[in-house]
Order: C-alpha cells, then structure tokens, then sequence
RNA sequence: GCCCAGAUGGCGGAAUUGGUAGACGCAACAGACUCAAAAUCUGUCGGUGGCAACAUCAUGAGAGUUCGAGUCUCUCUCUGGGCACCA
C-alpha cells in the first residue's frame, strides 16, 4: 500500500472530473439547483471567507448528486467594480485585462479545491454578451416607468467618486471604502423600488424556509408603518396672505403624517424639514409672508450640505428656528400654533412635516424643552393594580388625586408614609377638590398630612397617570388620574398635624434608595424613573385625557376614530428609490440616448449591447460627471428615433450591484442568444433551491435581486415570484485574533498555503469541521493536524479489508450513514464529520472492515474529501466515478442494539446504569432498579412517592 | 434607544429538542515502539474532597416552572450583528 499523499491523487482526479464532464447539469431529471453568491475576482484572488460557504455549497452539491439528482452548481464572476477601475487608473492596464488575469486565477484556485462547480456555465458580469441582458433588463425597468431620471441631493462618496445607494450607506459611511458620505444635487437614475415594497414585503411572507433574521431585516429596511396624514391650515398675520387658494381649491395648509393620531389633541406646534418644498416657497424671492424669512432661509442653508453624520447623530441638540408671521391651526383643539423649521425632520420621510407632541413624543419633548414650547399631556398611561384589581360587580369611582413627593435637600432625605391600618408605604396622597389645580391640591394635602406649608414647587415628575384597583375600604372600583409632583422644604419646621391625620399614618424621611419598598401604587415604575431620571415624554399608549369628546378612550380607538375624522389612513415605508447611476467608467453603460427633440430615448434592443468604449483614461472627475463625458466619440450619436445627430450618449454607468440582480438565471440558460433565459428551463430549474450567502447581502444584493425578479414576473418573462425557495447565511471567517480578516491588521490567511502543506481534501474537511455553519469562527490552524491524522487514518483502513466484520461494525456503519445524511440536509457539516470519526474509531479498535462496507463509508465521505474518495474507491476496483454510486440506505433495524443502558436517577440525580432488553417495559424496568444496590443505598427506609420512566433511556424514582 | 443572534472545560465545539452535560477534534499528561527524536499506537483528561468506591459543585448571573432544565418563563450582565431623529 502507498502512503497517502495529496499532492499526487489531488490534480490527477481534478482533470479526471473535468474531461469526463462529472460535475456538469443535463437538464434533465428531478432537479437541484445550488447557488453560492458568486465573488468579485480581486487581484488578491480568493480567501477563506470565500473558501468556507464555497465548499459548503460543494458538501451539499456532491450530496446531492449522490442521492440521483440532476445537480447545477455554478459559478461566475461579479467583475465590475471599483478595485479593478482603480487598478487601471494606477497602472494603466485596461480593466478588462485585470479582470481576465485575475479570474484565470481564482479559477485555478476553485480548481484546487476540489469543487464540483459546471464550468460549462461559467458567466462574467462584464462580458458584453452578458451585459447586453443586464442592459436588456435595465430597459425593461425604463419602459415600466420603473426608471426615472431625477435632479436631486443623493448620497455621494468623496472617495470613490460617486454617488451611492441609500443601502450602500452603513453608518453615515460609504459601505465600500468607509469614507464619511456627504450629500450633492445631481442628476440621476433610479429605480422605483418603492414601488416594489408592498410586494416585496408580502413575498416574505410566502418564504418558509428562509431564516427569521433575515426576513425581519428586509422587513425592517422596507419599514412599513401605517399612520394619518393630516392637514394643518395655516393663518397668516397679514390677512392678504390668508385669501390665497392652492390648485386644489385649498386655502395653504401642511399635510403631516403621524402614527398617533390619538395624541393630535395634543400638538402644540409643527415642524417642517428644511428641506420642505412649503419651505423653499415661501423663502424665495417671489414671497413675502414671513416676518423673519431671512432667519429661516439662513437656518435652511446652515443645514444644506451637510453629511449626515454630522446632521444625524441623535446625541446631538436639535435645532431649529421659528417661522414667525403664520401659525398652522391645530385640527382638533381650533388653537393656533407656532411653527418651526428643524432638521431633526426628514423631508424625504411621510410628508417632510411633523406634528409635534412633545408630550408624547421624545424627540418632540426634547425640542420644546429647549424652545420653551407648551407641552401637553393627553394620554393617561394605564397603570392596573394586578394584585388588586377591579372586582366585577363593583361600582367604578372616578376621582382625581396627587403624588406629592417631599424633599428635605439639607439631609438628602425623601418623605414617605406608612399607613397604620394597611400594609401601605407611601408618598403623600390624597384627591384634587372642586377647581383645585393638581398643584393647590398638593400643598393643601402636604400641610394636612405632614404640616408643611412653605413648599418649593421643584416639577411636575408625571401624570395624569391612569391607576385601576380595588379598594377595598371603600367597596368600589376606583379609576383614579394621578398627578406626581417634586416639592422641597426649606428648613421649615412643620406644624402640628391633627389628630385625626396623626392616626392614619407615621411620617418617615429615608435615603434615595429606601424610597419605594412597598408602595402601594402600580404607577411607580413611572413616577421613580422620572424622579431619578428626569422629565420625560410618556411614549406609551394609554387612555385619552384633555380630548374633547375622546377623552376615556384607548388610545387603539381613538387613533381609528380621529383618523377618519380629521385625516386619511396612510401607508408608510422607509426604503427609497434605489439611486442606479455611478459615475464611473468600470460598469453596464446606461442604455439610453438624450435627443433635443425626443428627450430620452431608449437604445433598441437590436443595439444592444452599449459597449464600454476602450480608452485610456479612466479617471472619475469628481464633478458628478463620469468619465465616459469625456468621449466625444462615444457620446455623440444619432437619435435611434429621429435618427438626427447630435444626440448624446447616458454617460453614466450602472452600480455593482446590476450584474448580479439577475445572474442566476442565466446559469439556468447560459448560451442563449436570443433572450436572457429561456422560460422553458426557467420552468425546469427554478426557483434556485439553495441560496448560499453572506448576512451582509439582506438589505442590498439580496433585496435588489427579488426587486429585479418580480418586475421580471410582472412582466412575464420570469417563472417563480420568488427567486430563492431557501437561503443559509454563513458565519464570516475571522482571523487568528478574531478580528475580521484585512490587509490592513496584516491577519489574512491564504487557504492556498494551507493547502499547500495539508492538501485540499484536509482543509475541506477541517473548514467544515471547525464549528457550526452559520457561526462567524476565527481561524486557526491548530486543529488541522487532526483532520489530516483522520484522512491518514482513513487510507490505513484499507489494511483492515477482511472477509467479515463484527456486528458493531455494521451497526456503526448504518448509524454513521444515517446521521451524515441528516447532518448533511441540515448544513450541520461539523457533527457530520465527527459522526465519520467516531465510525473510523471504532474500525480501529475491532479492526476489520468489510469491503463492502469500507465502499460505503467512502460514499459517505465523499462530499467532505473528494480526492481521496475517489482514489481510494478506485483502489478497491471500482470503475466509475464515486460521484455515480449511489449514496447508501440505512436499515433501522440495525442501528438498535440488543440492549438498552438506562440512567436510573433519584430526584433527579444520576445513581446507577442498568442493562435492559430493548423495549423492556416500564414495570420491569422500575423492578429491575429498585433493587439496585447503588438505588438501594439511596432508596432504604424511605418512601417513594413516585416513579418516571423514558423508555429506553432512564428511570427517575422520586423519593421524600 | 429599538430589533436579531449568542454566552457550555485550557481551546474549537456536541447534546436525540425537557431525560445520563462535555460527543468529536485540538492542546496537555502518562505509557508502548525507538539508541534517540518525530510519526504512530494505547490510556488519562471540568472543579473540589477522597487511595478508592463515591460524594459534591458545575452550562454568563439571579429567580421560577418541573420528578428532572444547557434546553422552557421572567429579570439582569456581557459579546456579536442590524437599524437608528422614519414621527
């Protein structure tokens, strides 16, 4: 026997699969289509974050292909992109030529790992004859009205130089090079995915076999929220201004969107975004109705330019200016309120407008506090006493009453009662009288109860909260709107108290942290966390209060109920057009043509595809344009319509996320010259079956992707609404430090060295052994060593081939068959692989193996180590591919062994073990144990009270 | 701040979904082979006490449900990921 040396069998059986076409699709059979995002060919080739869920989709491919399936793993290459671009720049060698070097590389790499990719099915993003579709499908958007061109401020990289999606911003920086993202007015193209986000939302709902984390980020972007659009009618100073009427009849008013309509009695001012088109009207040279337009002009500007780091950061004071000579009427209450202009308001969100209820809302509340605006509570957080509440049949009793907290500053002591006849500590209580003012009514129950006449008011900490209970002294259902207020003393020595207030209760003062214990109030989760913390807005739901005819309602029913009267039901989402144009060279020309006389006018598909012009210069110009502007004789051309000259090129390009928003269906139909998919193997191949991918691709390619294909079902050249039946995000694969993988921190490992020195089949196997397939793992090659001694120790069985073998082995054998097929369906690979070490253990302990079974534990290992399979399967005289045996079946029946071990436990805790015939019943079990003498030693003289059996498994005997 | 995921030996990680915690691998230690080393093979390997049988503690912390909790419920701490003035 030869020793076991990768470096021979490994490229030998690479060419062998290639020539013999093992790994290509037939379309034809029952199908699996398995997908791997495919990478972007960089100079630096391919690493381990790639190698990872590439072998993964490998695993389960090859799996597959055993079970009798008519497997497509494919792969290509996303090659448009900035490195390539600005590797050009740098060196002068055309993008193209890179790119080419760089995937010969990469190829080679794929190669070396022994994977099972369809090579027959290869596709670059960047081949024009791949592109011509990207195009195609681009101009589908186009005739849609899907594709708009637009003027306006976008996000736009200072680095790259161009301007970028709102999901290629993470954190106010550019999601590629990390750059601060600043904003520009340019012309661009979009793609309405807003229009998508209902249908994008929905389709979530029909994919059971994507993870939830996923479906709840995608949800979470599109961000759906249902609300109110109301109008607010403005009153200008100068009565002239008020006699205007829009174009829809309507004196000026400003349309908000809210989610609270409950809490429009409560608005007592409103804010427009800078940016707000009522905005820029009424600041500009035409108008004149504002007492302080320059103020405001002046504030809009300050904002204006902005990166949104330095606009958004919620840490930082809102500011904002009044607009002075107009007021907008609140709907509800008839009250004029002031009106400002304020950053902390999205113009590209709802309406560009807010209603502010800085009661309710603490964004607002923060804005009143600092511009002393009126803030108005009218909603009642409920508060149920649930250790006392209403009883049914009870009359309810409505009263008014105050908290009034006490603080004695010299001591830094809190006030608080203890009742005599209930188990009750308090603050001081009691009820608001006739007119009284929650504050009169507070100080006239301090001097009662306590003697203090020379109260400090300090603020009010909360209210009107809405208490329910029971009370018991009384026999009545109490509703009781609570106010609480901070008063402190100063040094006053208090009067005597009466008698009578004297028998009720003991005065305490404690510290901060004795104050509560034991109050009898539900609502103290709010009082002590504004006491200690501070004013705040109450954002929770409640009852209505200081509502007209809705006070006493829920806040669910009044929001329903003062949305149909004062407003119209709206649907609200985050997610926003998607901005499609880059302004750089590397990318799919935008197929379009501007004509003086026709406007925009489609290149017809006949001319398609728009190639990239070859040129030397590739430098972006960082002025909004790109570089293609340059080229005179690329951008002028003839109308295709009126066939006039002088029409002019769209000089922008398409993002990097194009290419791949529809890049499996070609692998469906990759030679089609006619459309860009067939829908006759669309119909056979989709929907992809498995979707390997990175969590980072949810809310962009991911996202983009679906968008592309429903407006492709829509328009019936796609088959499936939903491109991927199931989706498996793997972990990213960390450094040795644990830090992710980067030229910069110097920790990247090249898997080629690795395998190199262990060979492909070892690195396979260890990268899917080192831990669960969705968990990020930091590499380390610690390990490796073991998976190398089990594929050494695999080889070496063939020295244990005999006639027979025990029936441990065979036993062994089904249950390792058994659980690497689970393990396998499941992406469990790392339990997969040690279910194959615990059956070559046990080999080596009985020694001997049948041929027979040494075959089909080769099969079984087959996806993880292919090289040494197939040499191995050749060994033993096999003629055809390992690849065409079929995977073996396992018999039930002998995964069961004659005996069952029973944990015997008492109360709970392991005593003994007993051998039991399998399927023994619970009777004998429970006799069997109970004279255990290791049972016994815990059991004698005792009662037993009860006893449990799991078949099969273990017996509990509770004893007293 | 909100949403999602997670926390188990010296390390990577298992645990039939409520039923013997620590499978499998790495590292470590001991032994065999060897002149010796490497490789290989055979054992030991969570903590504490004990020669041992065994006892006892132990799955981020604390409570709870249960005959029985790594697994379920609640509270908290920490780590990773996503979103973030979205009204």
């Amino acid at each position: 026997m030869k020793k076991y040396d990768p470096k021979k069998i490994e490229p030998k059986w690479q060419k062998h699969w290639l020539s013999k076409k093992i790994f290509q699709a037939k379309d034809k059979g029952e199908k699996k289509l398995v997908l791997i995002e495919f990478p972007y060919p960089s100079g630096a080739g391919l690493h381990m974050g790639h190698m990872r869920p590439f072998i993964a989709g490998d695993v389960v491919s090859k799996y597959w292909k055993q079970r009798g399936f008519d497997v497509m793993y494919p792969m290509g290459w996303d090659a448009f992109g900035l490195p390539a671009e600005n590797y050009a720049i740098k060196n002068k060698v055309h993008p193209s030529v890179s790119t080419a070097q760089n995937i010969k590389n990469a190829k080679k790499q794929l190669l070396g790992w022994g994977t099972g990719f369809d090579w027959s099915r290869e596709i670059n993003t960047t081949d024009p004859d791949y592109y011509r579709w990207t195009q195609k499908i681009f101009l589908e958007f186009y005739k849609s009205g899907l594709a708009y061109e637009k003027f306006g401020e976008i996000n736009w990289c200072p680095k790259d130089k161009t301007g970028l999606a709102n999901e290629e911003v993470v954190d106010g920086k550019c999601e590629r090079c990390g750059a601060v993202v600043e904003k520009k007015s340019l012309r661009q193209w979009y793609l309405k995915i807003t229009d998508y986000a209902e249908k994008l939302l929905e389709g979530l709902k029909n994919l059971p076999e994507w993870p939830e984390a996923v479906k709840i980020q995608q949800d979470n972007w599109i961000g759906k929220s249902e609300g109110a659009e109301i109008d607010f009618f403005l009153k200008f100073k100068n009565p002239e201004d008020n006699k205007h009427r829009g174009p829809d009849g309507k004196a000026a008013h400003i349309p908000v969107f809210t989610t609270r309509a409950d809490t429009l009695f409560g608005v007592t001012y409103i804010v427009l975004a800078p940016e707000h088109p009522w905005v820029v009207l009424a600041t500009d040279d035409n108008h004149d109705v504002l007492e302080n337009k320059i103020d405001v002009k002046k504030y809009v500007e300050s904002v204006k330019g902005k990166t949104d780091i330095e606009r958004g950061s919620m840490d930082k004071e809102k500011t904002g200016v009044e607009i002075k000579g107009v007021k907008a009427i609140n709907p509800a209450t008839g009250e004029e309120i002031p009106m400002y202009v304020a950053d902390y308001v999205l113009a590209q969100y709802g309406t560009g407008a807010v209603m502010a209820v800085p009661a309710h809302d603490e964004r607002d509340f923060e804005f009143a506090k600092k511009y002393n605006l009126e803030i108005k509570s009218v909603i009642a957080p409920r508060r149920v006493d649930v250790r006392n509440p209403h009883v049914a049949g009870k009359e309810i009793v409505f009263r008014k009453g105050i908290i009034a907290i006490l603080y004695d500053r010299k001591n830094d002591k809190y006030l608080q009662l203890k009742w005599k006849k209930h188990p009750w500590t308090t603050f001081v209580i009691g009820g608001i009288e006739g007119e009284e003012t929650p504050e009169e009514a507070a100080r006239r129950e301090v001097h009662e109860e306590a003697g203090y006449k020379n109260l400090k008011f300090i603020r009010h900490i909360v209210g009107p909260m809405q208490g329910e209970f029971y009370a018991p002294h009384k026999n009545l259902n109490r509703v009781a709107h609570s106010f609480a207020m901070l008063f402190e003393i100063n040094n006053e020595i208090p009067e005597q108290i009466s008698a009578e207030e004297a028998e009720k209760h003991e005065l305490h003062w404690v510290d901060k942290k004795e104050v509560n214990v034991s109050m009898n109030h539900a609502e103290m989760d709010l009082i002590l966390d504004r006491l200690w913390n501070g004013d705040k807005a109450v954002t929770e739901e409640g009852i209505l209060v200081n509502s007209g005819k809705y006070s006493g309602l829920t806040s669910e029913n009044a929001r329903n109920k003062i949305t149909t009267e004062y407003g119209i039901l709206k649907t609200k989402y985050k997610l926003r057009d998607w901005v499609f144009s880059r302004q750089r060279y590397w990318g799919e020309p935008i197929p379009l043509v501007h004509c003086d006389k026709c406007g925009v006018v489609p290149v017809p598909e006949k001319d398609l595809p728009v190639k990239l012009p070859n040129v030397k210069n590739y430098e972006p110009t960082g002025t909004g344009e790109s570089p293609l502007a340059a080229i005179d004789k690329w951008v002028n051309t003839t109308c295709p319509t009126c066939g006039k000259k002088g029409a002019k090129r769209e000089t922008n390009t398409m993002p990097q996320w194009a290419g791949s928003s529809w890049y499996w269906l070609r692998y469906m139909d990759p030679k089609n010259k006619k459309e860009f998919s067939s829908l006759e193997l669309q119909k056979y191949w989709s929907p992809v079956d498995l979707y390997f991918g990175g969590m980072e691709h949810t809310t962009l390619h991911l996202l983009y992707s679906r968008f592309w294909n429903l407006m492709l079902y829509d328009r019936g050249l796609v088959v499936v609404k939903e491109p991927y039946k199931k989706r498996v995000p793997h972990g990213i694969i960390l450094g040795p430090d644990g830090e992710k993988m980067s030229k910069s921190r110097g920790n990247v490992v090249n898997p080629d060295d690795i395998v190199k020195i262990y060979g492909a089949d070892t690195v396979r196997l260890y990268m899917m052994f080192l831990g669960p397939h969705g968990a990020q793992i930091a590499w380390n090659d610690k390990g490796i060593v073991g998976a190398r001694r089990f594929l050494d120790r695999v080889w070496n069985m063939q020295d244990f081939i005999q006639k027979e073998e025990t029936k441990e082995i065979t036993a062994a054998l089904h249950k390792a068959i058994k659980k690497v097929g689970e393990d396998i369906e499941s992406f469990s690979f790392n339990t997969a692989v040690s279910a194959m070490m615990i059956f070559a253990n046990s080999v080596y302990e009985a020694k001997s193996i049948s041929k027979k079974s040494f075959a089909e534990f080769l099969k079984l290992l087959a996806p993880f180590a292919p090289h040494m399979t197939e040499e191995l399967w050749s060994v033993i005289k096999e003629k055809k591919s390992i690849y065409q045996s079929e995977w073996p079946t396992y018999d039930e029946k002998l995964l069961v062994l004659e005996e069952a071990t029973i944990a015997v436990q008492v109360n709970g805790k392991v005593r003994s073990e007993i051998k039991m015939p399998q399927d023994s019943s619970d009777e004998e079990v429970k006799r069997a144990a109970l004279i255990d003498p290791k049972v016994l030693s815990h059991t004698e003289g005792k009662e037993i009270k009860k006893v449990i059996v799991v078949k099969n498994r273990l017996i509990n005997i509770v004893i007293l």
